[in-house]
This record gives C-alpha cells, sequence and structure tokens, in this order.
DNA sequence: TTTCTATACCTAAGATTTTGATGTATGTAA
DNA sequence: TTACATACATCAAAATCTTAGGTATAGAAA
C-alpha cells in the first residue's frame, strides 16, 4: 500500500466500514480487513489500530450494534448497521462521492505547459 | 463542508496542492484556498492552519521553492513545483486515482436486500 | 474617520487519529 | 513444535488538523 493510499484511506474509512456493512449486513472486524484487501486486490489495507478503535467509535456514536458468537472454537463480534447507522451509510456515501467529483475536476486539470 | 468532506480532504491535501501547481506553475497560499473554493463550488475549503504547515512540509521535503515577491503593496510567497514536486505529482496523483478507483468498487457495492 | 471586509502571511495549544508494536488465544498445516 | 492464519484488543508515540489568534495592507462603506 502506497503512503497516498495510507493517507486518504484514514478518511474515509468510517465510510468504507458503514457501505460494507450495508452490503453484507453483518460483519466482522477481521472479516472487514480481508473484504477490504480482496475488493481492492491488496492495494488497500486497514490495519487493527485503525479499524477497532473505529468500530468501537461508531458503535459508540450509534451507528453500529454488536453480537458476540463462538465460531470454531474462535470468539466473534458480529457488528451491523443501527437505523441510524444505514441512514448514516446513505448520507455519508453520496457525500462521498460528491468529494470524489470534486476532487475529479482537481485531478483533469489540464497543464498550462 | 460536510464532515466527511473534511476528513477525506485531509489526506489528499498535498496531493492537491501539487497538481494545482502542476497547473498553474506558480500559486501562493491565500490563491491555493480560492482555487479550490473555486474548482469545488465552495465545497471544498482548505484552512490556513492546514495549508501553511502543508506548504512548508513540502518545501522541507524539497518538492516546492518559494519566491517572495511584494504586489500591490502586500507580501506575496510563491510556492512552485521543483523537478522532484513534478515526479512526486505525477507518482501521487496516480495513486490517487487508483485509490478513488478502489474506493469505488466498494461504494458500488449492491446491497445484499 | 473609523470600521469592516478582503487580501496575505503565519503560529500554537489542544484535540483527534493513526502507526506500529504488543498481547492474548485457538486451529491447522508442515 | 514451529509457523501461520484467524480473531480480538490496547497503548505510547507520532502525525496532523482544528480553532483561534496574531500581524499587516488596501479599499469600501458608514
Amino acid at each position: 500500500m502506497n503512503s497516498t493510499t495510507q493517507h486518504v484511506l484514514k478518511g474515509s474509512l468510517s465510510v468504507i466500514i458503514l457501505k460494507l456493512l450495508e452490503d453484507r449486513e453483518r460483519m466482522y472486524g477481521y472479516e472487514i480487513t480481508q473484504q477490504v484487501k480482496a475488493l481492492t486486490a491488496g492495494e488497500m489495507a486497514i490495519t487493527e489500530g485503525a479499524l477497532y478503535p473505529a468500530l468501537h467509535k461508531l458503535e459508540a456514536e450509534g451507528l453500529l450494534t454488536t453480537e458476540t458468537a463462538v465460531v470454531d472454537g474462535r470468539a466473534r463480534k458480529y457488528y451491523s448497521l443501527t437505523k441510524v447507522g444505514q441512514q448514516q451509510s446513505v448520507t455519508r456515501t453520496s457525500e462521498l462521492r460528491a468529494f470524489m467529483e470534486n476532487l475529479n475536476t482537481i485531478l483533469n486539470l489540464k497543464p498550462a505547459i
């Protein structure tokens, strides 16, 4: 993962989490890290030190709920969207899209040279 | 400016600066803040507290050079890309584009519902 | 004349957030 | 029995931004 990706990823982490949960309904932390890697052919990686605090924050804000389960002898903590979380997912996703359009305007500037 | 934009903007600030300088060759700080507002119809705003430290950092890294001038009685500090800065602008811009493609893959996931 | 707004630079304390390391524990394959 | 993948989590240090403030000129408005 290059450093540009690393920096921009920070700001979009919570939106990515919300959107993945919109798609899957129910995911656990480790699964999220693997899913992001899979969807981006390894170009994006979410570290655990960033992921878990972000999940806990979203939970504290009331956007996620959790339920724990033991699967194959290992504990898993499943996260899913609350009603507010679903609304926020829609809102923030469209905000992120709008941001990307603006960013594209800048990236597509033709040099005066 | 919404909070999603605010968060994602952080990570892309330096690339935006580099790209604007690729387009314009020579800009001063205040001009950069105004140009970003203009290009994004006011949806993005770069605060001075973020901009100036970022410019100084890029200069310290050797990507930008400066020259000062007095225009209409006011001091201006013009920034322009060094050779390394030009290369980095190309590199980081393409990294940012790649990031956006990956992000789009995630944002375009269809909910299982 | 004074005040406000726009232009133009900048810093600094505090807040937020991430990195990178570390810790715990189980299952499986070599 | 060693190593790796799975699975949770925390924490000190580092990085970075926000918010607020400071300095200064020019022009317009009151």
